[in-house]
DNA sequence: CGGGATCCCCACGGATACTG
DNA sequence: CAGTATCCGTGGGGATCCCG
């Protein structure tokens, strides 16, 4: 896969790109991160881990992972009713290049901020 | 950096996660492509070389890349204008990265709509 | 406990017209 | 040529209430 064919895999409308756009919308990296580090978690633990996210989004983020098959739900028949959730295979491999994200993020952090600041003064 | 720190930093109005949102925008990665592929583009060319992309939201991603110092803008003051646009060292560094996840996502594109299908049809 | 269903706001982004 | 300004629709996402 070459450049211009990486380019092209962008456009809009495409799958790649819709894939990609997992990793840009705003709860999925950190639902990922958090089964990342507690492996198996209820939806209470997750909410809880994940103090800002709203109930509707954790609900929604959950479900495009699981139908994406980065994380496996496994419903548990029982009364009060038990939800466990986890990373499948395919959800760990990805969780590798959010990391190096991530490095690079905090590694160009303070002078983005920098850079930013004096972009508005200029 | 371990694991919880890099969670952290992913919270909502963190830098970090402020960083990464660029990632997730609709067409900065495109424009940074673009502009590995061919150094030193003017404003027209871009916009041919991204055919989908506005005039609008090719002006607001050059503005915030270039306020972030990924890209450097370049005015000379001729008549008529020209404005040359190229990639910064910072810009330069970031773009490896968004390459692995592009190859992770053509490599699991498949399997993802296919997941996505039987998701549906549960 | 693990969600669904609703209402609502506003930011993203497209289309169009105008300017130095 | 390289933008700016404006209008406007859509949908992401928060808050709240409800249910098995």
């Amino acid at each position: 896969m070459n450049r211009n064919e990486l380019r092209d895999a962008l456009y809009p409308n495409c799958p790649v790109r819709n894939v990609l756009s997992r990793v840009g919308d705003k709860w999925s990296m950190l639902v990922l991160f958090t089964l990342e580090a507690n492996e198996r978690q209820r939806f209470k633990e997750l909410q809880r881990n994940i103090p800002d996210i709203s109930q509707k989004m954790l609900t929604a983020t959950l479900k495009m992972l699981e139908a994406d098959a980065l994380i496996l739900r496994e419903a548990f028949p029982e009364i009060p009713p038990r939800v466990e959730y986890s990373l499948t295979d395919k959800g760990k491999s990805l969780l590798p290049l959010i990391d190096n994200l991530l490095v690079w993020a905090s590694e160009n952090m303070e002078d983005i901020m920098e850079a930013r600041k004096n972009y508005l003064l200029k």
